[in-house]
DNA sequence: CAAAATAATGCAAAAAACTGCAAAAAACAA
DNA sequence: TTGTTTTTTGCAGTTTTTTGCATTATTTTG
């Protein structure tokens, strides 16, 4: 293996994970602590990271605030963002999940836009309240710690009571055969009532997710009708969605 | 966990809750009481908190701020919600409405205390999923712009469904006669029902706000078990609710 | 004031970092 | 190709940092 593309695999992890540890990557280039410690200290040196005793942390990880980090690959999420604004119409209604390329969406909706949101995210909820023209209704129920949505029967429940115009589903993983899945059970059992309760349902993505598979089944891709990453339409890696008839912008 | 790991963690719950133990952040951090305490000496040393027999606390926490009364003000919230914490036990359920002074209360909740904490408010919801040990349920409902809490028929419903032990009401105008009156239509109805689901409802009141009258009704003061402001309980303006037999504190 | 809690200090074990060096790999020139 | 130079890599020994523990001092609280 190359020494740039360690120096990668590194940049990779430390921007994913916020921190790395110098065992861990020992570990998981194959190669001695003194190589990984003399790559990391070349990247520390050109300020791509920040060196620390043990290992490395990212140059933008200044506090655990979910609100304060910066967003990882917000660039990407941005962009997907503003494909996603694409589809809104005046006095649209809609779901959005929760997921930090949800937050890049809301906070992308032009202010003129007249909408009534539904979303499980207190996050979401918080970003929306600054839009004027945007009623905001609160899913309740139990809140996952590890998804930050409501969950749970009554989120369920309600879901169950209400036809959008459209769902916008973030951060899942994708597959053409496996299709939407998920780590958390939980999450499942919402991403499915909020499938069922869209006319259309739009899966947001960041090309990484694409062609992995989770241990369980949201949906089969059959059921989603657009899908939304950072890359132009016609990647190659698309290709099978487009097959199966789903719009990929 | 690397040191810096652990320095950013603690700076992160002295800025969320303006205080912190060494012993709570020793179990936090899975490491001796000595670790932490040169981890807060490390950032004492660089001002970046301020290191207290037991703890730290917030640099910002006790500065005089000429220029901000809302620093001000939010210092006599911060007393209100301290005093309210005292009144929490291991297993308590909670209902928590709006308004910044409650925002004060979950800031300050201690990280070990094991609650149940209903609230219609995001903004709530959100500051209390940094902890571990409070399972948060989120009242759903149509967003109130005016008081950022979610109302309506559907958080109504719920609220009568469950019972409580403590109901924290924030921001409303109290006076010994008119009892507990408020602007707003809809968010008399939410709160109308906290007082209806709690065992002990507790008003915690800016001394601002005493003796005012609104156009609408929340309930009288009889309702009302406890009252909290940041003067003293011997206040001579709190009299007239010490005579109507309500716990002032 | 005395008891309890917390802080400071010195110390030793463990982990990690640095240093110099030599072998291996890669780059380059003839 | 072959030989030379440069870079990369792993290793061994030394130094530094981190951490927990024991002991002693200090602060808090009733």
């Amino acid at each position: 293996m190359l020494k740039e593309e360690r120096q990668l695999y590194i940049m990779d992890r430390v921007q994913i994970h916020n921190r790395v540890l110098l065992s861990d990557l020992s570990e998981a280039l194959n190669v001695s602590i003194d190589t990984v410690r003399r790559d990391v200290n070349e990247l520390s040196s050109l300020k791509k990271l920040k060196k620390v005793h043990g290992g490395a942390i990212s140059n933008d990880f200044n506090s655990y605030n979910p609100l304060a980090t910066t967003v990882f690959k917000q660039d990407k999420k941005r962009l997907i963002a503003r494909k996603a604004i694409g589809l809104l119409k005046n006095g649209n209604v809609v779901l959005i999940s929760g997921g930090t390329t949800n937050q890049e969406l809301v906070k992308l909706i032009p202010h003129h836009l007249h909408l009534t949101v539904f979303t499980p995210s207190p996050i979401i909820a918080m970003l929306l309240m600054e839009h004027d023209n945007i009623e905001i209704i609160l899913l309740g129920g139990k809140l996952s710690k590890a998804a930050k949505i409501a969950a749970g029967g009554q989120c369920i429940t309600t879901l169950n009571e209400i036809r959008v115009d459209f769902s916008f589903i973030g951060s899942g993983h994708i597959h053409p055969e496996a299709g939407l899945t998920e780590l958390d059970w939980e999450i499942i059992q919402v991403k499915k009532s909020m499938i069922q309760a869209a006319k259309h349902t739009v899966v947001l993505s960041i090309s990484d997710k694409i062609n992995s598979v989770q241990r369980y089944k949201t949906c089969d891709i059959s059921r989603i009708k657009t899908i939304i990453t950072e890359l132009e339409p016609d990647n190659e890696i698309l290709l099978p969605f487009q097959e199966a008839g789903i719009n990929v912008l």
